[in-house]
DNA sequence: CTGGGGACGGGGCCC
DNA sequence: GGGGCCCCGTCCCCA
């Protein structure tokens, strides 16, 4: 099984192709559906992930660091792609099962209407294209507005810049419509940027992900409603992501590679908000949001300011997207090799299959029960419903049989406090916490100097070694010197010529706990 | 063999 | 005394 790590934003789901022209003349500026393109050898040439793959690779030869692919801080604060809305509607024209040509697309912001002009051209096999579909994506935006507003919009579809979000259409998602999903892409940051793709498929690909918006200008720690602890803000301005069990992980907000390779400070960072990362498998009920934003209160209650105001700075957060498909469909899944660094995700489909605790914690059960898409599936569907239902039965047994021995030892006490994604269990709900970084790729630690992100305090401040030079350890042999602290003990190991290979490993993976 | 990030456990401090 | 919070040490892994 393949586990890749990314950061959100290094696959879009809509990217921007500025440089390619497309086959039907379509604009530079058009957007893309980033998807998967089964059942082909190679990355079509005007594929989204193959262009990204491209400029991230020629940034990683310009010596970027892989970071700065995902860390567009100042764009950021420039206030790009900030979206400003906490909610909102999109409206399809009635008889219209899907979006083509220039069908504008009314934004009801609450505060206003606006409207767009989408282009949908959606490829001859949305299903062959994997899920998500693959289209090509105008948007227009008629309604008057600065040129830099519409460049936004064009770039931060991209450079998920903004929060590139896919959002459901709750209202329809509400009424059984059976072997179609619906979902709303956020194009941009910015209210504008809104399309709307609907597929007709009889298979669920849907990639849904709602939004977080907030297009002021505040700092990322109060844009964040990060409070004293980084708490984060009411639920109303939660947002969620949430992919069905075909889709694709690596539906990233990808940056705009090809503006982040142009970019020498490599300041474009596609990151995501944290709460938009894809956790995948939530569903925007009430209840639903408030169990989110429980968790994701949880997530970013911890150390996520800088209390010494110097190093650590609390910005966007990079998140990682779990990028496992099943083998049979996920023809992208390679993708990423080239900018994971660090280990690989867990699994969410593995760590379901073995989290005995996922009957109560996991997403997915939510998604279940709660989903609108997922209870609206029709007959056509039961196939994937069998699935996953035989999924989480396997959970569910696997969890009584913990539960059993839970019952018969102390670690359960000790350790109560359990991962909602791998049901590792810690002594503390901080641990937890932490920990659900690795699931999240929260990050909320920044380094001052080169912007790198850390999930934790400790980690970013033995990283600032590098940029200061301190190397606090010291071989007493040789008197060689290093920055991290088991570098030293490896070392040492020369001298001793102890094998270090030889020693067994006494940490246990996080999947192999629960 | 080294550099460096990810992840986690443990302990200390404070309330 | 217990829990929350934070820091540090340690190990793993990859480049």
């Amino acid at each position: 099984m393949h586990n890749s790590k990314h950061s959100v934003g290094l696959y879009h789901h809509l990217v921007r192709q500025p440089h390619r022209p497309q086959p039907q003349g379509s604009p530079e500026d058009d957007v893309v559906c980033t998807t998967h393109h089964r059942g082909q050898t190679t990355c079509p040439p005007g594929h989204p992930q193959h262009q990204m793959f491209q400029e991230a690779k020629k940034m990683k030869d310009n010596n970027h660091p892989s970071h700065c692919l995902f860390t567009p801080l100042p764009s950021r604060r420039r206030g790009e792609g900030h979206l400003t809305l906490g909610h909102r509607s999109i409206v399809k024209p009635a008889g219209h099962n899907t979006w083509r040509d220039d069908q504008p697309i009314t934004v009801d912001e609450g505060s206003g209407t606006s409207t767009q002009h989408v282009i949908m051209i959606e490829s001859a096999d949305a299903e062959a294209a994997g899920p998500g579909g693959s289209s090509l994506v105008k948007q227009e935006r008629t309604e008057g507005d600065d040129p830099q507003h519409s460049r936004n919009i064009q770039t931060g579809a991209a450079a998920g810049v903004a929060h590139p979000v896919v959002t459901e259409d709750l209202s329809t998602a509400a009424t059984p419509q059976p072997r179609t999903l619906h979902s709303i892409a956020e194009v941009s940051g910015k209210p504008n940027g809104v399309l709307k793709r609907e597929t007709d498929t009889e298979t669920l690909t849907v990639t849904k992900r709602l939004l977080h918006t907030g297009s002021d200008h505040r700092s990322d720690t109060e844009r964040l409603g990060l409070g004293r602890l980084g708490c984060p803000p009411a639920p109303a301005s939660e947002y969620l992501l949430y992919d069905d069990l075909r889709t694709v992980h690596s539906h990233l907000d990808s940056g705009d590679a090809t503006e982040a390779g142009n970019d020498p400070s490599c300041s474009y960072t596609p990151e995501m908000e944290p709460v938009n990362m894809a956790l995948g498998l939530e569903t925007q009920t009430d209840q639903s949001r408030e169990d989110w934003n429980r968790y994701s209160s949880s997530v970013y209650s911890e150390g996520c300011l800088d209390k010494k105001g110097e190093v650590i700075v609390v910005d966007e957060v990079t998140v990682k997207v779990e990028g496992n498909t099943p083998p049979t469909w996920n023809a992208d899944s390679h993708l990423g090799d080239g900018y994971s660094q660090g280990r690989d995700f867990l699994d969410y489909r593995e760590s379901l299959e073995t989290n005995p605790n996922v009957a109560t914690h996991s997403p997915l059960h939510t998604l279940r029960d709660r989903d609108p898409v997922f209870t609206s599936m029709g007959p056509s569907d039961s196939h994937n419903r069998v699935l996953f239902d035989q999924v989480l039965n396997s959970n569910e047994r696997a969890r009584a049989q913990v539960q059993e021995r839970g019952a018969t030892s102390g670690a359960s006490k000790k350790k109560q406090f359990l991962c909602m994604f791998c049901n590792k269990g810690f002594s503390c709900p901080q641990k937890v916490e932490i920990h659900q970084r690795v699931h999240t790729g929260v990050k909320p630690f920044s380094c001052a100097q080169c912007h790198m992100r850390f999930a934790e305090a400790g980690t970013l401040k033995r990283h600032q070694r590098v940029h200061t030079g301190e190397k606090p350890f010291v071989c007493h042999l040789c008197r060689a010197s290093f920055s991290h602290s088991f570098n030293l003990k490896r070392h040492q190991r020369v001298h001793t010529g102890e094998n270090h290979t030889a020693a067994p490993s006494v940490r246990s993976s996080p999947t192999s706990t629960s």
